[in-house]
DNA sequence: CTGGACGTTGACGCAAACGTAAGCTATCAC
DNA sequence: GTGATAGCTTACGTTTGCGTCAACGTCCAG
């Protein structure tokens, strides 16, 4: 996610032109969806949700760099595992560009609750897998038994 | 889940009768679910799924001491993150009582299996948690040199 | 002019696990 | 007889994040 704050990066180290990113203003629906690995379908959900708002050429969405941003942090926020209503409302209040520190914190709380959330999801998988551990040890147990009392 | 796997357990080591799980042999839907803190709606849920099959009384459901093993079992199931068509499976494979052996050794790889993606949901999370430390140390950053250029 | 490639807008489907009434029965205490 | 308590069935609603048609437009190469 870090990366992706730069939003669009002002000053970004030079970045060598080599594939379509690196001078491209524009893309249609089709580049985004190859580059970021996600089908048609996804990206016109993500508008539906009003999550991005690319422009229309005619009747062709037309995506700039700040929808490909914004786009970025959607994925990212799902990666992390914000839900797209969590992302649309931490994206709006990015747009509210007037008290940043006032975002800034509110942000900063949302991701540490999230952290919290993950670290609690993290240790209910731990002792899950220790269940399931001590269980496999008792069913290979019962296991060899069976297999040696067998004929 | 290895405690559970006792499925009613022979030789239980003399369990003090306090409570009404003592020496009770039946059940009705509201104890079950008072026990277990779940809803009635959850236990016809789960009856409607095949996974338990209690007895009527009349029109009321009367459970068996095996009955509320298979909860136990359900519930110990969900907690490890098994769905309850796959708990369903591996109760319908415990039913078939025949040949043992096969039966384990399904079941074993079953654990195992989820072991697995316990683990790899575990990584994620944890990727998932380091980016958002990072996010959050940079968010950190922005927000000092905001406050310190406020005023 | 024909077939792809690429794009569009609906709009229904789905999976999981119940929640949430609606409307009815039965029993018990008082 | 009346209300509280516990239970019943039927059946639609909810949430999330898209998948999957359907039916059509547009533009380019051959």
């Amino acid at each position: 996610m870090s990366e992706a704050l730069s939003m669009d990066g002002g000053a970004v180290p030079a970045v060598p032109s080599n594939d379509t990113t690196g001078k491209k203003t524009t893309f249609t629906i089709g580049e985004l969806a190859r580059e970021f690995d996600i089908t048609l379908r996804t990206l016109r959900f993500y508008e539906d949700k009003g999550l991005i708002n690319p422009k229309r050429d005619g009747q062709n969405r037309l995506y700039n760099r700040r929808d490909r941003a914004r786009l970025k942090l959607v994925l990212m926020g799902k990666k992390v595992g914000f839900s797209l209503n969590e992302i649309c409302d931490m994206l709006d209040l990015y747009d509210l560009r007037d008290g940043q520190v006032v975002q800034l914190r509110v942000a900063l709380n949302k991701f540490n609750q999230q952290i919290d959330v993950l670290q609690e999801q993290k240790s209910h998988i731990e002792t899950a897998i220790d269940e399931l551990s001590r269980t496999v040890e008792v069913v290979s147990g019962m296991l060899k038994e069976r297999e040696a009392a067998e004929k």
